[in-house]
DNA sequence: ACCTGAACACCGTTCAAGT
DNA sequence: ACCTGAACACCGTTCAAGT
């Protein structure tokens, strides 16, 4: 556990020089194998070989340096081709959303948390290029930009929902999972929870892309009929 | 700050019984006052003026008392008369859900984030209540329980989500909000985000009830059309 | 058997002292 | 001017000592 020393490290390199982007992706390294509580400045310091205090350089605070995290996986999100159906570009950023959640699922607490403790616009440039993308995709597409925004949120609302429901459900290792699945919903009382108890099985096996896919349909289908209902109807491929 | 006079808690009783209820409810008031980061255990013994290993009757862990205050505020959920029309319930319990999460914004992190650390099985009683209950809502509206389960996850997803999106551009206290949003906005680079820039004065005011409403019609409305294009009809009330 | 509190192994951050 | 690390004010939790 706390074996004193210090050859063990990822990089072989005795003193790599620092730089923002090897102490945020160092710390992103530690919360992937770690867990977020294994991101701590001392800690941090020790994995770069170098003293905690220095990294105060390269982010003013604890907060700062997870609010760097969140931007570094975001900045994971491919841009996409500008030139497909919106409706497209829509099931691909979220499926491509919930991949990068699934491979980093330490992180997706900070994704969600960090920016309910800072106003929109202070938040890492990284954290907001999603929503300027998707608004100009939306833009492109014939949405007013008040619309537009309308759309993103239903959107983008739905989409942080589903994963969040999904790790909730996954998370542990599969194999143990159905296992304490059924240990877990057996405690419950027969009387308060029989419907809930009643759907082990279906509980066990989560197709998480399918399921996300099913949503979006939904999501879509029920938007294209608000639309096709409003005054100006803003469709652009017809 | 850190005065050490003793007779400024909101308990005028020098030492009041403990029990569970005392402890997760001052655990509550703690955060909703000043945050989560001020729910320590040291500090909570303060609140109570009691030895903060004590407390370790009532919680065995500082994960527990977070799991026990998640569940305080689920349990201030009301539960509904059963028979309305179930979309109508659907819609209910969005909204009470959107005032409790605005009545404990501190809390929310802990919502969105603690089941993320334990099976679903495994959960405190009072957080698996409302999942049973609006299980049992579709259900008796005539789903099949694995449909059920699938509208529950979709319904839920976007709810949260929604919340999520809504105290993320919210928080701040409104007088300031419009003016750190412009502010935050302007240091935006004009070329790569022109759209949000653009948008400031949409973002500024925000009808979170409003805009929860139109999600939930445009789900609800998705839902009904996938509904009627599947194989086994399940709508109720025709 | 129960409760208390000293002690341990950590934290983030400040700031004076070194270079 | 920059970097270092001692020091401060906190943490959660263990466990031996008291009752």
């Amino acid at each position: 556990m706390t074996s004193p020393d210090k050859s063990n490290n990822q990089k072989g390199t005795r003193k790599a020089p620092l730089s923002r982007e090897l102490v945020l992706s160092t710390a992103l390294a530690l919360v992937d194998g770690k867990g977020l509580d294994a991101l701590t400045m001392r800690r941090l310091g020790q994995e770069l070989q170098r003293d905690p205090m220095s990294l105060y350089r390269y982010a003013a605070n604890r907060a700062a340096l997870l609010d760097g995290v969140t931007e570094v996986v975001m900045n994971e999100l491919a841009i996409l081709p500008e030139d497909l159906d919106w409706q497209v570009q829509l099931r691909k950023i979220a499926h491509d959303f919930r991949l990068l959640a699934l491979q980093h699922p330490n992180v997706l607490p900070l994704l969600v948390t960090r920016p309910l403790s800072t106003p929109l616009g202070l938040r890492p440039l990284g954290t907001l290029r999603p929503l300027e993308h998707i608004l100009a995709l939306l833009i492109d597409a014939g949405f007013a930009p008040a619309d537009a925004l309308h759309v993103y949120r239903v959107y983008y609302g739905f989409l942080y929902g589903h994963i969040l429901n999904e790790l909730q459900e996954y998370i542990v290792d599969p194999d143990e999972n159905e296992a304490i699945l059924r240990l877990g919903l057996h405690r419950l009382p027969a009387k308060e929870f029989p419907h809930l108890r009643a759907l082990g099985p279906a509980l066990a096996d989560y197709d998480g892309a399918a399921e996300l896919d099913q949503g979006l349909t939904i999501l879509l289908t029920g938007l294209a009929a608000q639309l096709a209902a409003s005054d100006s109807p803003p469709v652009p491929q017809p």
